[in-house]
DNA sequence: TATAATAATAGTACTGATTACTATTAACAA
DNA sequence: TTGTTAATAGTAATCAGTACTATTATTATA
């Protein structure tokens, strides 16, 4: 694994990266940790944290911006959708194919989850902002963000 | 103003559903505290917490899952989507009749938001939740949430 | 390969949002 | 009115996440 630029690729950074791709439950900072401690034993909570955020900065993994206490984190950059349990909280991906406009008793039946509720949200530069940065050029994300 | 069942209407509840009811900013504790404040300046930023947890479980007014760093709060039950700004955070109303399939140019001249990213979140019960809950029937948002 | 420059780490202190606790107050039913 | 008890104010505690700092380790280069 070879990252670009002048990025270090630690063994911290590394183990982070290759378990969160390993993974498929949208694992907070925390529950991440519980995974590479087991490889890392004196790898620091907050080495996870800062990497989490680094990475995701980077492009290199994307931090899911979704409802909840906790920050969530997705090592599959692929554009996919998700699916959230009001019980329990956890996250999956929508299967590959299951288009937004699919009714709810065919998700029920590719995912075994009950839908309760559908939501859309767009994300984007609002007036004031875009008056504010008239000459920054289109930021396409890579700029400020909600925290 | 009267609310149903024993729920009781103090006044810190009824100025707190009023000022958010009439506010479109979709905001959180602490910048609805300021507004009712300026009504009620004894009122506890507690006080403002625990109504709109509680008001929100009772289902008059709606909790924002949403990403950020702060719960967001709407007065406005009405089914409708939002749009974020990346750049301050401020959430408003998709205005009505916007169809999510409509093109990011429209929403440009409709809100004046440049569109960066869509997101399609499906929320409901997991099959691990659903059968756990077996007898309990659909809850419908008034079981558990994700905190 | 050694070495210099500096990015990244561990560990801890701190911050900020939210929740819990508790004595006191105030809705509202009778 | 008055009794019951839900709700409040004020404060302490919690929890996720960030900042700070001395130390370590990566990587570019001699």
């Amino acid at each position: 694994m070879q990252l670009q630029n002048n990025i270090r690729l630690t063994k911290q950074r590394k183990v982070i990266i290759e378990e969160l791709q390993k993974l498929h439950s949208h694992p907070t900072a925390d529950e991440l940790y519980e995974v590479v401690r087991k490889r890392l034993p004196h790898i620091s909570l907050g080495t996870v944290y800062r990497n989490l955020e680094f990475l995701a900065r980077k492009g290199i993994i994307r931090k899911l911006e979704i409802g909840g206490a906790q920050k969530r984190f997705d090592g599959d950059l692929d554009i996919h959708q998700h699916i959230r349990c009001t019980g329990c909280g956890r996250i999956d991906d929508l299967p590959a194919g299951t288009a937004v406009t699919h009714c709810d008793r065919e998700l029920l039946e590719n995912t075994g989850y009950e839908i309760i509720e559908r939501r859309v949200e767009f994300i984007g530069i609002c007036p004031g902002c875009r008056a504010r940065h008239a000459g920054d050029g289109p930021s396409r994300n890579g700029g400020a963000d909600t925290h």
